[in-house]
DNA sequence: TTACATGCAAACTCTTTGCATATTA
DNA sequence: TAATATGCAAAGAGTTTGCATGTAA
């Protein structure tokens, strides 16, 4: 779910408030590469970031690409993903947490929220006297409905 | 918590079976790489597994560790887990479920377990039609009680 | 004796780093 | 002009694959 644009603009200012107190300097590269992670509909690897902001800016290299990631990260102003593939996948920080569900039939990742599990998990931490920094909830399930997948079979499926 | 000699010859018995249903042989070296991560305390890279393989067999390589460990894979008999440094940790998946929790000061990871949050996700996704294959919970805590982070002050944590 | 398994080294993928050049305050 | 950024290419980790040799049913 892509921010809305009054929302993107405040976060671009967020990143050159963030940087400016690191001694780091806002540059376009920087702000092409913000941009599509807050634009995009899903969770973007390097490659993908590459590719898209290549279509605006031909010049542009990995290395950038990765390094702007890193201090997004280290801004806390996005997250990096990892759902198995070996590949690092990134998404803005901003907007509701939301955890996902990945088809392990189709590769399809889709975000879900549900605050009481979120609920269980701070006091899962605090009744070991933890404080939680994040915290990450993948469920892979077996097929899905997207084009990829095909619609569910009426049939009922195997719930345990 | 590594199983019990008893559950640890079960296993290997079961990874005999699942071997001979798809035409392949239980060898000296995978039996070694199985009964590592059954004994393990903990989730093991394979640099681990490769290192510890070695004490007993100084010519096994890398690539059969690998080899073996996607076997176990697709046998459903370990499983992979990625907490973020982008090392491949497997462990086995016997015993009972449980999920992670992962000092960011010193990298100690914790397993615990919460019926309920499991309930919780089980509902969330029927509730949308999907069945589960797996899942993978990792909070991700600020500092431990570790040796390594030492004990945590008397102070109050920042609990929200 | 045929198919599967191993060990080695090379290849591969994703990510990071070194360095000369370019850009910004 | 002094510090930070960039792009390129090379290096690095972790993992996978090709191939000749070894091993097991």
């Amino acid at each position: 779910m892509p921010l809305d644009s009054e929302q993107i603009e405040k976060q671009i200012l967020r990143f050159q408030d963030e940087l400016f107190d690191r001694g780091l300097r806002l540059t376009k590269q920087r702000e092409q590469v913000f941009r599509i992670v807050l634009g995009a509909e899903g969770h973007l690897s390097a490659e993908d970031l590459h590719r898209q902001v290549r279509e605006q800016n031909r010049s542009i290299g990995f290395a950038t690409v990765y390094r702007t990631l890193r201090v997004l990260v280290d801004c806390g102003l996005i997250e990096v993903r990892q759902f198995g593939d070996g590949v690092q996948r990134y998404e803005s920080a901003a907007g509701d947490h939301h955890d996902h569900m990945i088809c392990v039939a189709c590769g399809e990742v889709f975000e879900f929220e549900d605050d009481e599990i979120e609920r269980l998990q701070i006091k899962a931490a605090e009744s070991r006297g933890f404080e939680i920094v994040s915290h990450r909830l993948d469920i892979y399930i077996r097929r899905c409905d997207s084009p990829k997948c095909g619609p569910l079979s009426k049939r009922r499926l195997n719930h345990r």
